[in-house]
DNA sequence: TGAATATATGAAGAATTTTTCATATATTAA
DNA sequence: TTAATATATGAAAAATTCTTCATATATTCA
């Protein structure tokens, strides 16, 4: 607070960085094949690590790691049950991103 | 052609394999800082190489091979005026893509 | 409490991506 | 044709990201 005054324009400007920074990271998030195929899993049905790990072959750890990722920009969240934490996809802009994204892909590519 | 018939199940299965690789790759491009930057750019008007390289202030290098990155992905059309190439987002999914992106974040981040 | 199971995490190595540097190609103008 | 300008590109260096490995934490069950 008790900061200069700044004009519309330039306050327009930071926001419109700030705007840009946060898509950045929120696409970056989505830009790993590993995530990617974790959030077409999540898309289906609500997981827990575990069962992630055993669909994509691939190791807990990796597993962890990737959703430690994609937690940090919302993408997932979580609900402990036991020793066992269901993930699922956060929210409704996620799947329309998804499904923006989907559509785009068959109308470039129009498969079979 | 003349390849041994699959059932739908397998079918739909492979089809959702192209579409997730696609989609990943999709993401993929939209990834980095630079191309976001690029992409946000280009979303305002038409640029040149040289344009977007002083906007962004980076070497002509890094934005040609970048800009050859998002053309490969189909995220932006050229043509060419003379010696210069003017770059333009390729698409509206593109545009669409990334307003549902802004949308998102910003009521994720609610900023001000 | 101790053993078993599910997940998380720090650090290091592996892999991938991005930028730089040097230079090539293309177009225009003199 | 030569010089100047705009863009593209291959290869190497720099930077970033991902996975593995070892181990920690948390929960349940006997």
């Amino acid at each position: 607070m008790a900061e200069p005054k700044k004009s519309k324009q330039e306050d327009y400007h930071l926001l419109d960085e700030q705007v840009e920074r946060d898509v950045a990271d929120l696409f970056k998030a989505f830009s790993n094949p590993t995530r990617i195929k974790i959030l077409f899993a999540l898309k289906h049905r609500k997981l827990t690590v575990s069962e992630i790990s055993e669909m994509l072959s691939m190791s807990q750890s990796a597993i962890s790691h990737q959703l430690h990722e994609l937690k940090l920009a919302r993408l997932v969240k979580f609900e402990k049950q036991g020793r066992k934490v269901i993930y699922e996809l956060d929210d409704d802009h996620i799947h329309d991103i998804f499904d923006l994204a989907i559509e785009h892909v068959k109308e470039l590519y129009h498969y079979d």
